[in-house]
DNA sequence: GCTTGATGTCATCATAAGAAGACATCGAAC
DNA sequence: GTTCGATGTCTTCTTATGATGACATCAAGC
């Protein structure tokens, strides 16, 4: 098991799942060559059609790979006590929904949260989406809620994929169609993230994170009938 | 000038670009080929490098031809006095920012539309967006805010386009960067349409664009810094 | 009716790309 | 050290695609 072997599967394996996520992020699916994920990775392009039986099947091990939001870690900026600055929508005399300490608990890492405020699901929701896009950035699957040339096998991926961001925003939801307000949620937030990575929008692909949380969030609560002011 | 003339180079160049809008709207740049268009305008392919160059010049005179939102014209259904249903979030006992009579001119019909109040704007936009999805379908030039791999003068040629949208949402725009704050709306509009567009959130695709009119409402008002409670 | 440019049709080329298989080489087990 | 499956490399095939040019046909003007 040395880790420097000069023949390795796994190694191979991570290395074109990782090149082929780089390249469907940046040249969708169609665009993108299995010959050029090859070079990228340092592997010769055959291996793909081996290990994952093909350019199809390439992709949906890259989406399956996907988490599509940064998994429960707590943001690397400072404390996990106060990582977003409250939110202008819901900041003033009434604030309809208390937050505070139920923040911790809505970023949603053991898999029984103690059914956190709306709000901080909300918040959470944002800090884990904006861990992603600075980390690894915009994933291809997050690129799928939009397009509509992908076949039926990936959409049912990226679906699955998707569920793990729709749950607990439909218990965030107010209203007679959680659902609903859900996906629409997922395309408010990934809306944003997508076409500020994608650089049609200058302004928009040119701000810091921090600076597109509050109006983000804002819209967010808005968009899942959260608003107090009503 | 017969309009059933056997010969007629304006009529085949209208109907390969009407196949073109379609066959890129559907299935992206990369994945239409010229011969698809051809076969579906009823023209033979070859008259595409004829009249515009190539593949990429007719996608250039696609995205030069979409207007992203209707035009000016007022909604289909009923009198224009009142497409919209209120809006939750605005709907209560203060609101904020007068609506009414200035609806009609928010439209932005006139070159010089009155400065039409800031919610009349974002309704009108609303109602212009929705005629558009639902009369031709949502263009490739919304989906080009979305996507990264459009080469640099696709994406100028949409961001010709969005100038339409993003003057008025500018305007419209409450805070310190209306700029980004009119991106922000776009991105959360053109990310609501081209999402439900695709399909992935069966939800939302599935729903009519009158039960989105209010939580998109809203969410654009929170985006563009309107709500009234703060 | 003839001419001539505009328009349409067809064949072909060069290239890119996915897939598949033959062959080479490594390394773990014995 | 040998064997043999695992892993990697290379070539080739077939197809799809964009582009190009030759040729055919129409229609307007004289």
């Amino acid at each position: 098991m040395n880790t420097t072997r000069r023949r390795d599967a796994a190694r191979s394996r991570q290395a074109l799942l990782a090149a082929a996520a780089d390249l469907f992020a940046e040249r969708g699916y169609a665009g993108t060559a299995i010959r050029s994920v090859g070079d990228r990775a340092g592997v010769d392009p055959a291996l793909i059609a081996r290990y994952f039986g093909g350019k199809e099947g390439l992709y949906q091990a890259v989406l399956a790979a996907d988490p599509l939001i940064e998994q429960s870690a707590p943001s690397a900026d400072g404390p996990p006590a106060a990582p977003h600055a409250p939110v202008p929508a819901t900041s003033g005399d009434d604030g309809a929904v208390d937050d505070g300490a139920a923040v911790a608990g809505a970023v949603a890492g053991p898999p029984d949260e103690p059914a956190a405020s709306p709000l901080a699901t909300v918040h959470g929701m944002v800090d884990r989406a904006f861990d992603k896009w600075t980390s690894t950035g915009v994933s291809a699957a997050a690129q799928n809620v939009f397009r509509r040339e992908v076949d039926d096998a990936a959409r049912q991926a990226t679906r699955e994929r998707l569920d793990t961001v729709l749950e607990p925003l439909r218990g965030a939801a107010d209203g007679p169609d959680p659902q609903l307000a859900a996906e629409l949620a997922v395309a408010v937030l990934f809306g944003v993230g997508v076409a500020r990575d994608a650089g049609t929008l200058t302004r928009l692909s040119a701000v810091s994170v921090d600076e597109l949380r509050a109006p983000l969030t804002a819209a967010l609560v808005a968009a899942l009938g959260l608003t107090d002011c009503q």
